[in-house]
This record gives structure tokens, C-alpha cells and sequence, in this order.
DNA sequence: GACGTTTTAGACAACAGTGTCTAGTTTGAC
DNA sequence: GTCAAACTAGACACTGTTGTCTAAAACGTC
């Protein structure tokens, strides 16, 4: 049912890998075909055997980029906490695991840079990926939390407005680091996480738990 | 001292505003030089009279809009809640003004979107604005904060972690509508100030301030 | 009104990129 | 080995862009 028949060729593989490579780099006007295809050891014609044209070649990248970046978001989204008797620890291990596989990887930085950049120009190409990525995570953590909050672990009225903000706070420390390409060490990760899910319970914690006193802040490399 | 002389000549003043709007639509690469002399009603000659080559049109253009959001986030800052007797209502106030007028105004935009997709090619020219923008505003919102937690407004350990945690907050519910291009309404820049500030209050509240119980949500326009 | 400066329109060469075509080569299945 | 399909290398026309050049026109100052 998925749009794009990746398996098909192992020239096709090269081609898309390559080319979301430089598209990635250079943006859809700067990337150039014959670099894609030195990228990919692969001639230009047959690149024009396979796709049609340049933006042919162009959305079938980002359509493939986005089913793998969502494929992996959904494997990320099953390894949720369904019980939560270590909300923090569960918390903090899942937006490890999302930071690291979904927000900073490779296709993550793709998909953020290309809708950034060329998104207003192909409004339907990224409607998908809006949904189903964003979208869907925003709707999985929201009902979630409407579980624990029902549970009374948590003390929430919005469930949407706390997915976004825990998202963000997730961000919050890696944003400047990924904004100019470069990639978060495993302590960033990790303290990234720790200090979001900490401001989120003691934001949100429920009547039951008095918010312990915050533990004192790592030293993050800056 | 400024490295850029905005005031010399109005045809400059065109030149750097229609290129801002091409560079910032179209991309380094995309953007034509012709493009921009029709948007500046100005001859191509004109244009090369004043800037050698495209990249030096560019560099000039970035730090013409670097400086100006600068000056205004300057000017934001400045208008910051010193004494906090409605801290609630001053943050939001502060918040309300920092995106709209900072973060999703034209030259916000333009530089998150130049940032993002030209930041890897020329590390030094965005280096600068990476120290008086977001560096700033995260400095100044940190001494603010020691100011309050040091009497007991607030109860924070990091401060520059909760400068960071602040911002990204107010962010949360705008970050989705700036993706695309499109800005935010009156309405959306009010409320997600107020559900930030909520939020940040409660996680950082002093020991003095019991949580209030939190207002139902706002209908948010979608 | 004269004069120096700035601007303009257009032509121009050089170059890079797209997409096509062809002829020759490799590959893989049988 | 044969044959068809896929791939390659290169030439090719065409277009768009950059940056230069020139002669004419507009502008502003005195």
C-alpha cells in the first residue's frame, strides 16, 4: 500500500540515498543531478531512466525519507510505557529513544531541514508527513497522558497542549546544537532528556506526589 | 561600528529588503539576481554597483537582518519585568511581545529558514547572531530568573536551563504554525504565552505559592 | 543650464544545469 | 552462448544565470 516500492533495485537504493544526501546539503535548487549521480556511482541516464525528472526524483526522496522516519517513529511509539510504575525512568527513556531515533538522526534532520526550506512550495508533499509524523506522536503522548492523568499520576487538563510542551521541552536543549547540523553526544541526550521529564512531573504532578527537590543540574558540555 | 551602513542610499534600502524576500522565498541557490532587481525596482547594474557578486549581496543581507532583529530583541528585552509583582501577567507580556515581535515577525522568520538550510556553508556568518540572539535573550531571561529565585519568587536551580526550558515552552504551540510559513493570529500568540507561562510557573513555583488549580483550556483554533 | 554621479536598458560572453539521444558495454536469466 | 534488459559514457541542444560592458538617460547640486 506504501507509495513507494523501495526494495525494487539496488541502483534505485543508491540513487535515493545519494540524492536525499544532497538534496539534504545543497536544497532542491543547488543539488545538481550530475552530483547525485557521482554520489551514487551511478550515470545520470540512469537517473532519468528511473525518474522522470528532477522533482520526480525529488518527491520520491522525501516520500521515501518520510515512510522510513515514520516506520521508525511507529517503533518507537510501541516501546511506550503502557503501565507506569517508574514514570520518570519511563519517560525519560522514551524521549532517549525518540530524541535519538526520530527528532536528530539522519531523517530527522532531513524532513526538518527540507520543510523548513521548501515546504510553502510543496504544501501537499508534507501534509502526509505532518500527520503522521508529528501529528501522530502529539495524539499517541496525549493519550497517554489522558491514562495516567485518569490514573492520577498526573494532573492534566489539556492532553494535547501537555504533548506538545513535553515535546518541546525535549527539544529544548537540543535545538541550538541541532540547528546547525551538527548531532548530540549521548550525555546530551541523556541530560536533555532528564531535565525535560523533570520540569514536566513537577509541572504536572499529580495531588499525591509532592514535588521532590530537583537534583543539582550536569555539568553540560556547552 | 555597525558593519552594515543602512541609512546611505533608499535604492540600498530596496536592494536589501527585495533580496531579503527572494533569499528568504527562493534560497541562496534559488534566488536570481534578476528576481531581485524586479522586486527592488532597480536595474541589475544597480545591483552589482553596490555588491560585487550574489554572495556578497547575501552576507549583506543577512547581517542587515541580523542586526535589525537584534535591535529589536535589544529593545524587547528592555522592556523587562524588573520588580515582579504580577509575575503571571508580566511574563505573558513578555512573551506575547518576544514572538511576536522577535521569534515570527518577517526577520525571525527569514533567519530561522536561512539558518536552518545555509547555516553548515557559512558557519561565521551566522556565528554572531547566534551570540546576540538566542544567546542573549538566554542570559538575560537566566539573570532574571536567579533575580526571582533569589527572593523566592520562584524556586529554580539552572538558570540557564530554565531560560532555555522558558522559551521553548512559549514556543510550543507556534513552532507548528511558523513550519509552514504561516503566522500565528493574535488569539494563538495569546495563548500560547499564557499556557507556557502557566506551566513554567508551575513547575518552578516557590515554596510560598501553592499551584492554583489550572483554568480549562482555551478553544484553540486549529 | 552645466556637470558629475548614479541609474538604466540591453547586449554580451562564459558557464552550469537539465533533459535527450545514441552507441557501446555490462549484466543476468535461460 | 544467447538475448533482452539495464547501465554507461559522452555528445548534444536548450535554457537560465552570472557578471561585464556600453551608451543613453535621469538625477541632484551648484
Amino acid at each position: 500500500m506504501g507509495h513507494t516500492q523501495r526494495g525494487q533495485c539496488a541502483k534505485r537504493i543508491s540513487i535515493l540515498d545519494a540524492a536525499a544526501e544532497v538534496f539534504c546539503r545543497e536544497g532542491f535548487s543547488g543539488a545538481s543531478i550530475d552530483e547525485i549521480a557521482v554520489e551514487a556511482c551511478v550515470s545520470r541516464q540512469t537517473i532519468y531512466n528511473h525518474y522522470r525528472e528532477k522533482e520526480t526524483l525529488f518527491t520520491a526522496v522525501v516520500e521515501d525519507v518520510m515512510d522510513r522516519a515514520n516506520a521508525m517513529l511507529f517503533s518507537i511509539l510501541s516501546t511506550f510505557p503502557d503501565k507506569s510504575d517508574h514514570l520518570e525512568d519511563d519517560l525519560t527513556a522514551f524521549a532517549i529513544r525518540f530524541t535519538k531515533n526520530c527528532l536528530c538522526n539522519q531523517d530527522g534532520k532531513f524532513l526538518r531541514k527540507l520543510v523548513q526550506s521548501e515546504g510553502e512550495r510543496y504544501p501537499h508533499l508534507f501534509e502526509t508527513w505532518r500527520q503522521h509524523g508529528p501529528g501522530k506522536i502529539g495524539t499517541a503522548l496525549g493519550a497517554l497522558f489522558a491514562r495516567l492523568s485518569h490514573k492520577g499520576v498526573l494532573r492534566i487538563d489539556d492532553f494535547d497542549l501537555a504533548a506538545r510542551q513535553f515535546l518541546a521541552l525535549v527539544n529544548a536543549d537540543l535545538q541550538m546544537i541541532t540547528l546547525f547540523g551538527g548531532t548530540p553526544t549521548d550525555e546530551q541526550f541523556e541530560s536533555a532528556a532528564r531535565n525535560a521529564v523533570q520540569t514536566f512531573i513537577r509541572a504536572y504532578a499529580g495531588p499525591a506526589s509532592e514535588a521532590a527537590p530537583r537534583t543539582p543540574a550536569l555539568a553540560v558540555v556547552s
